[in-house]
DNA sequence: CAGGATCCCTAAGGATACTG
DNA sequence: CAGTATCCTTAGGGATCCTG
């Protein structure tokens, strides 16, 4: 990749928080919370199977759902079993399901570039092969690694 | 995405550690890193502008380019002015590089769910439009949310 | 300019126990 | 089952100063 506009001025606004990278970063930048949802994606609902699934105390978990469901990210959902009092259930909704991209290709990535288990895959329901993500301008076009560009807007106001 | 598979025993691998996104976060996974590669795929490649732009303390961003480049993200490249002393700067490594669609897919997802500057943008070099994140299984079909399953894999031993 | 060394300090997270 | 409450510990990161 490589930067064809000087961006100098880059400095103000990228330190100052307003980087929609840094604000998904204080969303699901932590550990906990990215694995909470990749949980999420995994089909996982109920909230001791985050507790156990992911591996981090009850009130890690809490402190997490309930911040990702207060950004818009999980839905409390009641649901009712027999004989059962109800009960609360997340699931994601379109804004969470929409971080698909980033949780596939943090996957996708590890698999190609840390050892370890591949024992689990994402796959296309429909003709039931391993998914990916791929980098691709609005126009169709696979764009390579190094024909990205980074620019500045002109601001539209 | 819906569980086509119960994955009944997850719990034992999804947390041990096992998981590639685990190990992803473990290295990209704090907001210093992720920054840091952001502004790597920026441009950025010298220390100090590191640095100012991400807006972290010098001994955070050593940490963590020193973190990087060990987990093989970043390489140290000595270059060399004229008549100045020979310095190292940073620069992707193709492991680096391949996280970009990571990086386009977190900056997608915050431009589309959080409010603030979309005055940055990634673009395709050779069109100009912008760019952003597909997800697509390896016969070439877009994948929507709930078309991807996820699955155990009898493991290849 | 590119860091290393120190100090400090707070927020995040684990462990454990308890409750509706 | 779905959390809350408490305690405790540590690693992360800011600030500051120093060095090749």
């Amino acid at each position: 990749m490589q930067l064809r506009t000087p961006l100098d001025d880059r400095s103000r606004w990228s330190s100052i928080g307003r980087c929609p990278i840094e604000k998904a970063m204080g969303l699901v930048g932590s550990r906990p919370a990215m694995l909470l949802m990749r949980e999420a994606h995994y089909g996982t609902r109920r909230f001791d199977d985050f507790v156990t699934r992911v591996g981090i105390a009850p009130a890690t978990a809490a402190t997490h759902l309930r911040a990702l469901t207060e950004a818009g990210l999980l839905e409390r959902r009641p649901y009712q079993e027999e004989g059962v009092r109800a009960r609360d259930e997340y699931v994601l909704t379109p804004a969470g399901e929409d971080l698909m991209p980033v949780v596939i290709g943090l996957f996708a990535w590890g698999v190609r570039h840390t050892d370890g288990a591949d024992d689990l895959q994402f796959a296309h329901a429909g003709c039931g092969r391993v998914v990916d993500v791929r980098v691709e301008c609005t126009a169709g076009h696979e764009v390579a690694p190094d024909d990205v560009v980074v620019r500045l807007r002109r601001r539209a106001r």
